[in-house]
DNA sequence: CGCCTTTAGTTGATGATACAATCAACTCGT
DNA sequence: ACGAGTTGATTGTATCATCAACTAAAGGCG
């Protein structure tokens, strides 16, 4: 019980803090920056909504939502999906991609500071380990 | 960074389980369990909400609608505070501190199926430690 | 005492998310 | 090649959280 008082703490305390910080050095809010990532990782021609909704752990809704936000300030475009009519796929647009480039460095300060610093290296790899077994079960 | 996103998506993964897990053995949803535990652990007289807000991680707005609901379904009752006629103190009804008994057990073990089921003790341990090492240092 | 500042809590407006229902396009068996 | 059933995506509606502005009570100090 005190490791899941301590799972839930930690989560709002962080993400919280990398919130702040982001909008304060004037980069992308969290979500978006995730999801412009899962976008880049993409392949070229770009990802299906489906796709990357399950990547970015929001519902299909969400995810339409998300998209229009991202699509009306011109960070990614629905194109067509030549293969099956009923999909599209979702790529950055250049300003998109321009504003990730420019937002990732301080994200990933954020996270170091406040997420990966405070623990040793070893402390560190034990907790991704055990974070990663315990996404993998509950699913 | 992959420790980040194992911590991402383990806090979805679980979050979301144990939600459904919950609703379908017709316990409290777990906001709503979080906060009448934190309630319950407060003094008898009852608990001020700015304490019960940083307690659980609301902001003192959010934790006003929170309590209003709570009040509105008659699980707490907001009684004024004798010392400070801008205060409130929040105490469990009877039938609050029922309905919490009869979703606690659930909740312990969809918590204990979910989270800390899939690691050995030595592993739980060290992931409390790390958490509550985040928590504190982003603080 | 009377004024100014701080603190406790609530409220209005806004934004994000989920669920359920819906629409359109695909697939497959006959 | 047609209709049943499935799947990709969107939309209507409700819920819940936040921020900023507000009200009212305390507290401090000349």
């Amino acid at each position: 019980m005190a490791g899941w008082e301590a799972f839930l703490r930690a989560y709002a305390v962080t993400s919280h803090a990398l919130e702040r910080l982001a909008e304060s050095r004037g980069g992308l809010p969290l979500g978006e920056h995730f999801l412009l990532v899962q976008v880049a990782r993409g392949p070229e021609s770009g990802i299906r909504p489906t796709d990357l909704a399950a990547r970015s752990l929001l519902t299909k809704s969400g995810l339409t939502r998300a998209v229009d936000r991202l699509e009306r300030d011109g960070l990614v475009e629905r194109t067509v999906c030549p293969t099956d009519g009923r999909g599209s796929h979702i790529v950055l647009t250049a300003r998109g991609r321009h504003l990730l480039k420019r937002s990732a460095p301080g994200h990933i300060r954020a996270i170091a500071e406040h997420f990966a610093d405070p623990l040793s290296p070893q402390q560190l790899a034990g907790l991704t380990s055990a974070l990663e077994r315990i996404a993998e079960t509950a699913r």
